[in-house]
DNA sequence: CTTCCTAAACATA
DNA sequence: TATGTTTAGGAAG
C-alpha cells in the first residue's frame, strides 16, 4: 500500500509498477469493470497479494513513460536510469520503460489471464493498456504505434504464441501459448542449438510460403454458426451457453511443427509432446492442461497411450505423437502424441476408463471420414491447404471450446460459481462409463452427450492434474493416482482450480524472470516441477 | 554473442 | 485500416 501511494502521487493513472501477475485477477478477462482505473481495481481486488511491489519501480515507470515516450533509446534509458533506483530491489534493473518483463512476456501474460487463454490482438492491445501502467496513457492515442508493431512483430516472431483461427465473423485470429512453449528468454530450457525452438522455428518457418494464401476456412465446418455472438472476451461463458450449436469440441490442431515435414531435431520431438514439455515448462502447464483436457475427452485411449507413456523415449512419441502437415493430404492427420494425454489419461482412465480403448486416436483421427464436427477429435485441418500453407505451422484451429471451454471455467469459477454449478453437477451425475471418445460412429450419441460429458471430464481432467499443481493439495500423488471422485463437489474443484491458477500464476512469475514482488511463501513451489510431473507424469522421459 | 526493442517494408483480408 | 510476417539495425547484458 504505501508504495502504491508513493507511486499514485507520481502518476495517478499509472500503476505503481507493473506486476501483472501479482494481480492476476484484477487485470483478468472477464474485466470487473470497464475501464477500471488501474489503482482502484487493483488495489480493490488484489487484496493483498500484490502489495508488494517496487516502489521504486513505479517511479521511475511513470517517468520513464512521462519523459520519453518516444524513442526506444528514451525508454531504455529511462529505464535504465529509473533502474538504478527500482534496481535496488533485485539487482534486476528494469529493462524496459515498464518493467523487465519483455513484450513477449506481456503478451504472455495477457494470454494467460484470460480465461481461454488466447486473445486478439486488439484484446492483447487492450490488456497492455489496461494493465501495464505504462501503456496505458498510450492506449488510443498514435502514439500506440510502436509498441503495437512490437507486439505484433513478437506474436509472429516467436513460437511461443500460436495464431488460432479465429472463426467469428472477421475477427483477427486468437493468439495462444504454444503449450509446447517455446520461450525464447528466461527460462532457459533445453535449448541444445543456440538458435533455439523459437528462432530456429521462425526461420524456417518464415521459408515457408508467402506467396499461396492459405485458405483459412475453406471447409470451416463449423463456420455456419457463427459464433455468432463470439464473445468479444472469449473467456465469457457465451460459448458454454450455446454449446448447442457451434460448440465443438472439434478442434483441429497443428502441432508446433515446422512445416518442413522433417523435424528430425530433437528439440522438436520433445517440444511436440506436449505432456512432456510440461516437465519442462512449469508455467505452461495449464495450458497444457487445457488442450489435454479438451483431448483427452476426445482421446481416452489408454492403450495406446500406457504403451507410449512406458516408451517414451522419444522418437516414437514424436512418430505418433503427431504426424503434422505431411505435403501429401493423407498426411493431414495429426495424430496426437498419446503422451500429450498421459497425465490425464492416468486421471482420467480411473475414473472414466472404462470405454474400452477400441478407438484409439488414430481410429478417431481417421482421415478418411471426416468427422462431424462433433467429434472432437484433433484433426489436422483439412482446412490446410496442401499448398503448404504456412498458417498451419503454427496455427491451431480451434473451434468450438468446449474444451477450452473446461478451461475457461476455472476461470470464471470464481466470478460465478453458480453457473458453473449447474452444469457440472449435472455432468457429475451422468454415468461415467460414458463413452467419451467421439468415434465418427459415435458421433450422434455423443453429439447430445457431448456437454455434459465434456464438462465431467473436464472436471475430472481439471481434478486430475491441478491437485499436483496446487500446493495445497492434501495428498496429490494419493489423488491423482487414486482416481478422481466424480462426484466431487464443485468447491473441491474449484479449490483446485484456484490453487492452481494462483499457483501458476507465482510459478510463472518466478519464472518468469524474478518480479520483484514476493508473494506470500509459496510452500510448495520448489516442488511445483518435480511434483506436479512426478506425481501426474511419472512416466516422464525426465 | 544472444536477447530484445524498434522501425519499417510487405502481404492480406 | 487492422493484422500478420519478416528483415534490419542497434543497445544491453
Amino acid at each position: 500500500m504505501a508504495e502504491a501511494g508513493g507511486a499514485a502521487a507520481t502518476a495517478p493513472d499509472i500503476d505503481p509498477d507493473f506486476e501483472p501477475q501479482s494481480r492476476p485477477r484484477s487485470c483478468t478477462w472477464p474485466l470487473p469493470r470497464p475501464e477500471l482505473p488501474a489503482g482502484a481495481a487493483e488495489a480493490g481486488g488484489t487484496g493483498g497479494t500484490g502489495a508488494a511491489a517496487e516502489e521504486g519501480a513505479g517511479g521511475a515507470a511513470a517517468a520513464a513513460a512521462a519523459a520519453g515516450p518516444g524513442r526506444a533509446e528514451g525508454a531504455r534509458a529511462g529505464g535504465g536510469g529509473g533502474a538504478a533506483a527500482a534496481a535496488a530491489r533485485k539487482g534486476g534493473s528494469r529493462r524496459n520503460a515498464w518493467g523487465n518483463l519483455s513484450y513477449a512476456d506481456l503478451i504472455t501474460q495477457a494470454i494467460e489471464s484470460s480465461p481461454e487463454k488466447r486473445l486478439t490482438l486488439s484484446q492483447i492491445y487492450d490488456w497492455m493498456v489496461r494493465c501495464v501502467p505504462y501503456f496505458k496513457d498510450k492506449g488510443d492515442s498514435n502514439s500506440s504505434a510502436g509498441w503495437k508493431n512490437s507486439i505484433r512483430h513478437n506474436l509472429s516472431l516467436h513460437s511461443k504464441f500460436i495464431k488460432v483461427h479465429n472463426e467469428a465473423t472477421g475477427k483477427s485470429s486468437w493468439w495462444m501459448l504454444n503449450p509446447e512453449g517455446g520461450k525464447s528468454g528466461k527460462a532457459p530450457r533445453r535449448r541444445a542449438a543456440s538458435m533455439d525452438n523459437s528462432s530456429k522455428l521462425a526461420k524456417v518457418r518464415s521459408k515457408a510460403s508467402k506467396k499461396k494464401p492459405p485458405l483459412q476456412s475453406a471447409p470451416e465446418a463449423t463456420a455456419d454458426s457463427p459464433g455468432s455472438q463470439f464473445p468479444k472476451w472469449p473467456g465469457s461463458p457465451s460459448s458454454r451457453s450455446n454449446e448447442d450449436s457451434d460448440v465443438w469440441n472439434t478442434f483441429r490442431l497443428s502441432p508446433i511443427l515446422t512445416e518442413q515435414d522433417d523435424l528430425h531435431d530433437e528439440e522438436l520431438l520433445p517440444s511436440m509432446v506436449y505432456s512432456s514439455a510440461s516437465s519442462n515448462v512449469p508455467p505452461t502447464v495449464t495450458e497444457e492442461l487445457e488442450l489435454i483436457d479438451g483431448l483427452n475427452l476426445m482421446s481416452p485411449s489408454s492403450s495406446v497411450l500406457s504403451t507410449q507413456q512406458s516408451t517414451s523415449s522419444g522418437q516414437i512419441q514424436r512418430d505418433s505423437s503427431f504426424s503434422l502437415r505431411s505435403p501429401s493430404a493423407a498426411g493431414q492427420t495429426a495424430t496426437f502424441g498419446n503422451s500429450l494425454f498421459n497425465p490425464v489419461e492416468m486421471s482420467l482412465q480411473s475414473s472414466v476408463s472404462h470405454f474400452s480403448g477400441p478407438q484409439t486416436l488414430e481410429a478417431l483421427l481417421t482421415p478418411g471420414s471426416p468427422p462431424p464436427r462433433d467429434v472432437l477429435m484433433t484433426q489436422v485441418d483439412p482446412v490446410l491447404p496442401q499448398t503448404g500453407g504456412r498458417m498451419s505451422s503454427r496455427t491451431l484451429l480451434l473451434l468450438g471450446g468446449q474444451a477450452t471451454q473446461s478451461k475457461m471455467s476455472s476461470g470464471n469459477l470464481r466470478g460465478k460459481p453458480a453457473e458453473q454449478q449447474a452444469e457440472p453437477v449435472g455432468a457429475s451425475a451422468l454415468p461415467s462409463t460414458l463413452p467419451i471418445v467421439a468415434s465418427p460412429q459415435n458421433t450422434a450419441s455423443i453429439n447430445s452427450l457431448k456437454a455434459p460429458v465434456s464438462a465431467t471430464a473436464a472436471q475430472s481432467v481439471q481434478l486430475g492434474s491441478p491437485p499436483l499443481l496446487s500446493s495445497a493439495g492434501p495428498a496429490p500423488l494419493g489423488l491423482n493416482q487414486d482416481r478422481l471422485p466424480i462426484d466431487l463437489d464443485i468447491d473441491m474443484y474449484m479449490e483446485n482450480l484456484e490453487c492452481d491458477m494462483d499457483y501458476i500464476i507465482r510459478s510463472e512469475l518466478m519464472d518468469a524472470d524474478g518480479l520483484d514482488f514476493n508473494f506470500e511463501p509459496v510452500p510448495s513451489t520448489p516442488s511445483y516441477p518435480s511434483s506436479s510431473q512426478a506425481s501426474s507424469h511419472t512416466w516422464v522421459p525426465s
